[in-house]
DNA sequence: CTGCCTGCAAAGCGTTTGCAGTTCA
DNA sequence: TGAACTGCAAACGCTTTGCAGGCAG
């Protein structure tokens, strides 16, 4: 549980959009809420199924969409591989290690000094969810010594 | 010609680690040579195209991944669409807009307090080229008012 | 009962790979 | 000459889409 949002709360809002609450959609927000955060949609879609049977990748897929439009989750494309998903509001972006694969959470604070530099100096607008920045993670660079 | 580089170093380097020097290679050399960065490996390919007739795709891909491993070229993810290469050096990194997916330049400085943040907070060895940043650019920020 | 939502399968995009033939050194 | 390189086509991983049926409201 790594984000103060509950299940209720996404049903909550679903409803309120005038979307309907099915069983797939319960599932995929129980492992958004359950998560760490940055699970690929493949990871989700196979916790899901130990949830509810059945569920195919493009519904989770769908579901993850949805969410996005109501402004509930986000995804952050981490380079080579599959993009990771999580609930907004964590307060965190991500980077990804390039040899491992591996994401880790940093503070949003971290990029608020880019984000002037970059506002001040051509007027981009950044948003550090949408990406993971790349690098090596300090257990890759250990062993490459 | 956004790089000092030219086609010639680069066949130097090309035949200094034993590798051939063949028509396809010249023809991504100086197409790399003569952009102004952040080609993708399709629009290399149709600029190939132009050089010397019948370049595969594939091969180009094969070029690019050769280059890069002799330290000549990099290649940088953009989130939702195809990567984006060219040659080292520039000094630069990249930020792409979500809403018209033109990619721009910045400096590599900007990213030097983040890099050091994440250096002493979790060991990360932040790569600046490797993804590119999203957000919204200055254009698109203005037409969604 | 209506139309939003779903599962399935197929297609899509960007990229990689296997293989037989070609070409550089 | 022979290893490195190439074109072609097929496969790949991740994601989206079309369609017929299913279920929420």
């Amino acid at each position: 549980m790594s984000s103060t949002v509950t299940v209720d709360q996404i049903v909550l809002v679903v409803r309120a959009h005038g979307k309907r609450v099915t069983q797939p959609k319960r599932a995929v927000a129980h492992v958004l809420c359950d998560s760490e955060g940055h699970l690929t949609a493949e990871e989700i879609s196979l916790r899901v199924d130990s949830l509810v049977e059945d569920v195919s990748p493009s519904t989770v897929y769908r579901i993850l969409e949805e969410f996005e439009e109501l402004g509930l989750c986000e995804h952050t494309h981490t380079g080579h591989g599959a993009a990771v998903y999580h609930l907004v509001g964590g307060g965190h972006a991500h980077v990804t290690c390039n040899v491992c694969g591996g994401t880790w959470q940093v503070p949003t604070e971290f990029f608020d000094g880019l984000a002037e530099q970059l506002h001040s100096s051509q007027g981009f607008h950044l948003n550090p969810h949408h990406v993971a920045l790349a690098g090596i993670c300090r257990e890759c660079a250990a062993h490459h010594l």
